[in-house]
DNA sequence: TATGAATGAGACTTCATTCAT
DNA sequence: AATGAATGAAGTCTCATTCAT
C-alpha cells in the first residue's frame, strides 16, 4: 500500500487535470456536457486545446473523470456508513448525514452525478454512463438490505419491501439535496438533512419508540 | 373564452405538429435534445425539414412545444386535485394519484419534463426553461398551502414546515415515478403511489387516526 | 435494361459531382490525397464545404469516385481489347492501343489510379484500395491468358512463363504512359505505344514470321 | 577529399540518426509519408520527439535523408555498372543485375523512392523531390547513352531511339522489381532480373547472335 | 544534451437554418 | 404549401514544432 513518490512532472500533470476538472466542471454544470466546447473549457482552465489532449484522452474522458471522482467520494461516504458500526437505525441515520456532507463538499459535481444517476442520461459510447448508473444501484440495494436487516431487528417497520423503503429515502433525500444546491447562497444540508430523518424515520419507518 | 372553429388548414397544420411532436419526443427522450438533429426528427415524422421550420419557428420551439404540453397536463392535473372538493388530506391523496395517471400517460414526455424541473437543466436562450421550473415551483407552493390547510385543520402534522413537507412528497413521488418509466416492461404507477401514500401520510404527516 | 429517366434535380446532382470530382482530381493529382484539403476542393469547385459533404459521404469517398470510374474506364477498354475478336497477337495490340487511348483521354486520374495500383498505396480504412488493385491484377491474369493461348497457337514465345510476359507488357506500358503525362504539352501516346509494340511484340514474344 | 575523423560525439549522432531513419523508414513505407506522425518515428525509434529534433531540422528532412541515402546508393550502383568496364552489352547486364541487388537490400526504401520517381509524387516545399526527379532523369540518360553506344557498336538494334529503349527497360525493370516486394515472403530478384534480360536483350535489343 | 509538455493552426465533419423551386 | 440542397459556423481532435527544465 505504499505509494511510490511521483515525480515532479507527475505531480504538476495531476494538478493540471485537477485545474481542467475544475474549470470543467463549473462549465458543464452551468450548461450542459454538450453546450461546453473543448475550446471554452481551455480558455477558463487557461491551457490551449492541445494541453487538454495531453492530460485527457477526449472530451468525453474529462466528463468521466469528474464523475467517476464524485462517485467514487459518494460510495465510500454511503458504504462507510451503511457497513459501518451501530445498530441499522444508525447506520440508515449515518447514511443520510454522509450524503448531506457529500453534497455540501461537492456541490457542483453532484448535479452532474444526479443527472446520469436519476433523470436523463446522456448515451456515451463507452457505456460508463451505465457503469455509473450501476454502481448506484449497488448502493441502493445495499441500502435496502440494512433497511430489512432493521425490520428484522424490530427497528424498522416490515409491512413495506425494502427496496420500496430504500427507493423513498433515495427520493427524499435527493429532493432536499438537489433543493439545498438551487438555492445558491443559502445551502444548509444539515437543516434538510434533519428534515428527511424526521420525515423518514418518525413517519415511513415507524420505529417502536420503546426500542429507538 | 369561445374558440373560434378552425379552418381544414389549420386542423390539417395542428395534426401534422403533433406528428412532429410526437417524433421528435421519442429521440429526444432517448438521446437527448444535442444528441437528435432536426434531419433525424423529419425523417421520424415522415416531413421534410423545410416543412419542420413551417410548423415550428426552430429546434428549441418543438422542444418548448412538448415540455409546455406536460407541463399543462401536469399543471391542470396538479391544480384539479389540490383545489378540488373534499378535505387537505383528501387533496393530497387526489394529487398523488393525479401525478401518478399523468406519468402513466406521458411517460417519455415526462422524463424531458423531469430532467428540466429536476436537476440538470439545460440553459436555453429564450429562458423557457425558467419559466417551466417557475412554474413547477408554483405547484410546489399550491401543495404547501394545502399541507399547511391540513395543519391547521388537525389533520396532519404541524411541527414541520409545510415547505419540507411539500417538498418531501415532490422528492418521494419523483423518484417513484422515474423508477416506474425505467423498468420498461413493467412500469406500475398505481403500485407506488399506494407506496408513497403509504410512507409519505402514515408517515410523515401522522395523521390523527381519529380524523381521518 | 431501360434506364428510368432521371429527374431535373438529379441529373442537375450528377453535375455537380462531376464538378466536384473534376476539382478534386486535379488536386489530388497535383498535390497527392493527404495535402488537398475539403476547404480546398469545395473552394475550387466554388461549392460550400456543406454541399460537398450532401453530394459525397467523406473525403475519401470523393477519392474512391474518381478512382472506381477511372478503373472502370480502364477494366471496360482491357477486357473489350482482350476478349474482343482477332487472333491473341491482335488482340494484344489492341490492348496497347486501348490501354493508350484511356490514358489520353484520362491523363490526370490515371496517375492516382497508378499511384494506387503500382508503388505506393495509401491504406483506406473501408479497404477499396485493396479491391481496385485486385481488379487490376484480374486484368494482369486475364493479359496473361491471352499471351498463353498465342503461345499455345504458335504465335507467341512459350519459353517464358505467361505470368512473366504479361508484367513484362504492363510494365513497359506503366512506364512509357506515365512518361507521355509527364512532359505536359507533347504527351504522345500513339508513338509511345508504338514503341511499346515494337520492343514487345518483335522482341520479347519472337513472333513467328511465317505467322505474324 | 580527406575526410577529418569524427568525435565520438559525431559518431554517435550519426548512428542515431540511422537508427531514426530506419524506424521512419518502415513506417513510412507502410503508411505514407502524411500518415505517420513524428511521435510515432520517435516512439519506434526509441528516442524523444525533441532529439529527433536534434538530429534532423523537420519531418521533411527525415524523408529527404531517407530517400537521398537511396538515391545515393542506386545511382553509385547504376553509375558503376554503365561505366564499368565491358562491352555495352556487359554493362546493361550489369546494370540489371545491380539494380535487383540494390532492391534486395534496400526492398522498404526502394518503395518511397519509386512513389517518388515514378508515378506520384508527394510536392515538398523545399522542392527536393524534384532534384530526385532529376537525378534519376539523368541514369536514364545515361543507360541511353550506353545503350547508343551498343547501337554504334552493332551490337544492339539502333532502330529505335536509345531514349525509347532507356525508358522500357526502365519500366520492365521497375515493374519487376516492385513485384518483387509485394509478393512479401517470396522475394526473388535473381529470378526476376533474369527474365528482364531475356525480354529484353534476347527482345527489343535483337543482338546480332554472332557478336553476343 | 535530452526530454516531452505546451501550443495553436488546421483537418474533417455535422447541423440548424434558409430559400429557390 | 412543401421540399431538400446549399450554406458556413462551429465542434472535436491531431500534429509539427518549440522550449523550459
Amino acid at each position: 500500500m505504499t505509494e511510490k513518490p511521483l515525480s515532479r512532472r507527475q505531480r504538476e500533470m495531476l494538478r493540471y487535470r485537477q485545474e481542467v476538472l475544475q474549470a470543467a466542471l463549473q462549465l458543464f454544470s452551468a450548461r450542459g456536457y454538450d453546450r461546453v466546447s473543448m475550446r471554452q473549457i481551455a480558455e477558463k482552465a487557461e491551457f490551449s486545446v492541445g494541453t487538454l489532449y495531453n492530460l485527457f484522452k477526449n472530451k468525453e474522458d474529462i466528463y468521466r473523470a469528474i464523475i467517476v471522482e464524485v462517485a467514487d467520494r459518494f460510495e465510500t461516504a454511503a458504504r462507510g456508513a451503511l457497513q459501518g458500526s451501530g445498530n441499522p437505525l444508525e447506520r440508515i441515520r449515518a447514511f443520510i448525514a454522509a450524503c448531506a456532507r457529500v453534497v455540501e463538499e461537492n456541490s457542483p459535481a453532484i448535479r452532474l452525478y444526479l443527472s446520469l444517476t436519476r433523470g436523463m442520461a446522456f448515451h456515451f459510447k463507452a457505456g460508463f454512463d451505465e457503469e455509473v448508473q450501476e454502481r448506484d444501484r449497488r448502493i441502493l440495494q445495499l441500502l435496502a438490505s440494512v433497511l430489512e436487516e432493521g425490520g428484522r431487528a424490530g427497528l424498522l417497520r416490515y409491512d413495506l419491501h425494502p427496496d420500496h423503503l430504500a427507493l423513498a429515502l433515495d427520493g427524499l433525500l435527493g429532493a432536499f439535496l438537489l433543493r439545498c444546491m438551487e438555492e445558491g447562497a443559502g445551502c444548509r444540508p444539515e437543516i434538510y438533512s434533519a428534515v428527511v430523518e424526521e420525515v423518514f424515520l418518525k413517519g415511513a419507518l415507524a420505529v417502536d419508540p420503546s426500542k429507538a
